[in-house]
DNA sequence: GCGAAAATCAGAACGTGTTCCAATTCCGAT
DNA sequence: ATCGGAATTGGAACACGTTCTGATTTTCGC
């Protein structure tokens, strides 16, 4: 079982926080011009990266709304102008660590034989990520399962790229549109990992459970 | 498709919350005997269903912890020494609507000639019956995946249950043991439900998805 | 450069979950 | 009937998410 590498990316190098990457905003938006572009990229950026060392030491309770500021070097009112609510941050930052899995996954496509090895390899490799920083993990399983309407979009955002993720891990290398079919098992698949993950931030099953969990369903989904 | 009639519980007939039946406080005590226990056991009552009285009108945020001791007419340290956190709170009562559809099920199985139906109806019929107080389910599955350690025991139970139900449902109506493979089925049902509750609940699919999703997945995972 | 508009800041303030405490009431054994 | 201990009460107090406000700074078009 080989261990796909960096899927997901650590919570952060405790260092350097300052002034990061000017990258616009969201991604798939034109990369607006001005020096106030610039300078809110920044800023929204210090405050994802000051969420994530916080979840990194003590999960979703240490991940406070003004403790993230100071750490983000930011007014509490600027994070709220940023990120709606506490949840939403953690779900921002969720779905940007599950487009960098894409985006790892879319340079290193699974290369087992069959569709079943190749989802099992896949999200084995995210889950060895995501024990690394259980306590990430937890926040954001838990932001996620807290979800309200209002975060509708970005739960939808988060699901649709996990199951992304499957289908690809399904019919890899190859790289075609997938079949109803296929959509349904990813589905199926991408409930059962959040399911399952859910079990292991509440202290139910071991991390261990996720990945059985997953290595059955997809035996049972899939040839 | 027959909606199996009155799977949960309704979260409460609006009138007479004042001085319910003095059941033992949890399933399968043995009744301690006093006048202590018999109070208890109604206070216990009481503030369960001030809680879903509560969460019947407005959700999880209407659910207020001065608002059930005072429904309840209970002091809030009362509450809490029933029940420690909101969460927990919450639980109890999804513990409880799960164990008596359990209950209602082993008294009126599934007809259905196959494992799948069997499986599809009484998960129809469940779902009919959480629709119909979306704002309790909401309430329930949002303390679900809030979960945290503390709480493992009854998530546990709550999961236990469902899968109790389907693996029942799967084998209905002869009683035997469930075979290993059932029960990994089971488990896998289960985790689609709660997900697309999930989902439901937070707004992100209709309530018709829940119903769906478990039908296809029963469809790929069943004979 | 200059002025208007937007963004940011610092901090107060509010609501609700949770904890704590002193006073009171209730139960069960003597 | 009474005493001791446990349960309950009413209410204050605290923590943290969230909102609001007025002052200050930054950005951009002129």
């Amino acid at each position: 079982m080989v261990p796909v590498q960096p899927p997901l990316p650590p919570p952060i190098p405790p260092g350097a926080v300052t002034v990061p990457d000017p990258v616009p905003d969201r991604d798939a938006e034109p990369a607006a011009e001005g020096a106030l572009a610039r300078s809110q990229a920044a800023r929204r950026r210090r405050v994802l990266d000051a969420t994530l060392q916080l979840a990194a030491a003590g999960g979703f309770d240490a991940v406070q709304m003004r403790d993230v500021a100071a750490a983000a070097d930011v007014a509490l009112g600027t994070v709220y102008r940023y990120f709606a609510s506490k949840e939403r941050l953690l779900l921002e930052a969720m779905a940007e660590q599950q487009a960098d899995l894409r985006a790892y996954l879319e340079v290193h496509p699974p290369r087992e034989p069959t569709p079943a090895a190749r989802v099992v390899s896949v999200l084995r490799g995210a889950n060895h990520s995501l024990r690394e920083f259980p306590d990430v993990t937890a926040a954001m399983v838990r932001s996620f399962g807290t979800a309200q309407i209002e975060n509708a979009d970005i739960v939808r955002r988060v699901t649709e790229i996990m199951t992304g993720i499957i289908t690809s891990a399904i019919h890899a290398p190859e790289r075609r549109a997938a079949t109803e079919n296929e959509v349904r098992v990813a589905r199926i698949l991408m409930q059962v990992w959040l399911s399952s993950l859910n079990g292991w931030v509440c202290g139910v099953d071991g991390p261990d459970r996720v990945d059985d969990d997953l290595a059955a369903a997809a035996a049972l989904l899939l040839p």
